[in-house]
DNA sequence: TAATAACCTACTAAATCGATAGGTTAATAG
DNA sequence: CTATTAACCTATCGATTTAGTAGGTTATTA
């Protein structure tokens, strides 16, 4: 299941790239418009400036914008940086990997296996996709 | 994330179609084999069995075996069964369809849109493993 | 100098996860 | 008939995560 984090992230930065000119966005007005928690969502897009997604501005005309294009940035990106991992086993995870503590053999386990396609064909999909193409 | 309990009944339910013969395998001789807790083991293979996907036999001797070819289980139902939903958000859940409380308009929501086309992805590679592939 | 909006820190209620504990029931072996 | 075996059932529990809330501080602008 993708956390509310990740979907009101996802959703806000989609907000942020819909905007005709690039002028700061508000936390305020995203919130009230996407039906999110003001507090909760200033922490998320927080952590999306930090990771270089968002710029921002304080004080009066002050917000957040987009760095990148639209179509520069990818949905593999945004996701790990909020939700973490896009494997569903931390074994076959690229940028968070983690041996199971179960599982003598990653060669020989069928979880393994298995999750090595889920994660493949995931990533296909989030690579392709990028902010522009969910504007 | 997949959940233990995920993990583990795709891991046990490997496990008994592996066996040359079709005699009923035992939760101990499962659980030492793939370091998986007992106890835990035996409340999943309670749902594996009270699911349809296998049957069991009390006493001496007894244990669990397989009802239906491992070939004609598709690891689509063991996750639905074991973990719930395949996709990533309730509103593009196939058998666990459920409303957003943010989000007026499914159709216009970004978040939606993607997380369909990662569901449909993720759907082909478990619809088209079936617990034979794993073996 | 007042207002604004980002930024920061700490806390919390509720839910979920991965077990553990301690039994009961049904089948088999002797 | 009795003991053993292994599935079956119920309850509880500590740890972690989630989705916030509360209450402030800092920097920018009018």
């Amino acid at each position: 299941m993708l956390s509310k984090k990740t979907k009101y992230g996802i959703k806000a930065l989609t907000f942020i790239a819909r905007q005709p000119e690039r002028n700061p966005v508000q936390t305020s007005e995203i919130a009230k418009s996407e039906n999110i928690s003001q507090k909760f969502l200033e922490s998320i897009l927080l952590i999306l400036r930090k990771s270089g997604f968002l710029g921002s501005k304080k004080g009066k005309g002050g917000g957040y914008y987009l760095i990148k294009e639209p179509k520069d940035i990818k949905m593999t990106a945004i996701i790990r940086v909020l939700e973490g991992p896009i494997a569903m086993v931390p074994c076959v995870s690229l940028n968070y990997y983690e041996k199971c503590d179960d599982c003598p053999d990653e060669k020989t386990c069928s979880v393994h296996k298995l999750m090595i396609q889920v994660r493949d064909s995931t990533l296909n999909v989030l690579g392709d996709n990028t902010l522009a193409d969910l504007t």
